[in-house]
DNA sequence: CCACCGGCGTGATATGAATCACGTCATGAT
DNA sequence: ATCATGACGTGATTCATATCACGCCGGTGG
């Protein structure tokens, strides 16, 4: 399970093109921190120059509202990496990143890491790649709060997380709860529209799992074709 | 009010890093387009290979649901540039791109900008700062959807303006209608809001702009502070 | 083994906003 | 000058969803 920290490198998209010598060098650059589930990895408005990177274990990133309420802007497993826009630019931190189980990751040095950006234009690029990425999908979850009802919002993170493990399976560590704060709605509706889509069938659910049934029929409570 | 590309190119804060000779070679592969308001530059879905720079006038990015409702997510004038995305990765075009007003833009092919990238780590660089600082501003959007109500949403989107304007006044372009699409409104709830600001004295409002009066007062609205 | 706690199901109620349906007013085009 | 068009104001009504208030169950830790 403990992997070393070039292993873990190994496995991190952005850096594979990188040289295995290079990635031996970076690893030494790098610290190894352990985070017990709940713990706080890093506060909104905080200033941080360190770039985070996912070993094991899994974090969400959040924004925390007046009132207490949360939402969840992503989640970041294993490969991931977070933290890296107060490399780019150097403003504060924009979201609270908060340890969902027990992770291990390894932490990066502002300049470490800036040095290889002006070097590699390989690592540029990847870089370039995963934020056009996240860009993208930032537009369109906020296109699907504004355009989607609830349920629609739904079967569009139905959708996409069966997707994401590359099937029609989502091994499911997704609360209601959770669920709830990932499409800005309440718990007591989720539930209510998960009831809903497994009486129509569009979806089946046990305790470990959720399992898309009715595909299409999802995509179009999804509002996609 | 016809600037040569060269002169527009010195004005893309993206550039700026850029000495002048590179410049003029950017310039002399930029190929000059106009499009009249409302005209559609590209659309959603489309596989597009080229860069956009403002050279003048407006553009809005927007995102349209089956319904035909718009979203807005962003609305870009001179000096900024749209349609990166699809050069880094090659996936389609993830929003459509309209005039608001009579508009002319440079046009840069993959291949010419994707040798820049490569080969000058600065414009890499310049262009993760702008990607993240989009990201930022997308988070920022998807927090405001979610805990904010439409009053609060209204009070940030107007000290937003206003800040990008760099003082109280924004010199509005900015119809109720517009507002609603850029917050996931009506246009009748933005009205009745706004009118609620000047009652209270929060915002004054002329034919021709509007103006911040307290500030503070709408930042709590917004939640902020 | 028991107790607790976190996740879930479900009714009842409250409410913020969308929607519908008008009217008014300015602006730019013919 | 006139007309059409787009921006705005405002009431009345409807509706989706949050919220509140429960009860139930199943796993986990003492």
């Amino acid at each position: 399970m403990a992997l070393s920290p070039l292993e873990v490198l190994r496995r991190v998209p952005l850096f594979e093109s990188l040289p295995e010598t290079e990635l031996a060098h970076f690893a030494e650059l790098t610290r190894e921190k352990t985070y017990p589930k709940g713990s706080v990895i890093l506060f909104e408005n905080d200033r941080g120059d360190s770039l985070f990177l996912v070993a094991s274990g899994q974090v969400k990133v959040v924004l925390i509202g007046e009132d207490g309420r949360e939402v969840i802007l992503s989640v970041l497993g294993p490969g991931s990496f977070f933290g890296e826009m107060a490399l780019i630019d150097d403003s504060p931190r924009s979201a609270h990143v908060i340890a969902m189980e027990d992770s291990t990751l390894l932490v990066l040095r502002r300049e470490d890491f800036q040095q290889r950006l002006r070097t590699s234009p390989e690592v540029a690029i990847g870089l370039l790649r995963e934020l056009s990425r996240r860009l993208r999908r930032a537009d369109e979850k906020i296109g699907s709060l504004v355009l989607l009802d609830v349920n629609g919002r739904v079967a569009d993170l139905l959708l996409r997380a069966a997707l994401e493990e590359g099937g029609d399976l989502i091994r499911r560590k997704l609360t209601h709860h959770t669920i709830a704060q990932m499409i800005g709605s309440s718990r007591e509706t989720v539930s209510r529209t998960m009831r809903d889509f497994v009486e129509r069938g569009l979806i089946t659910v046990t305790r470990k799992d959720i399992t898309i049934k009715d595909r299409s029929a999802l995509l179009s409570a999804a509002g996609r074709s």
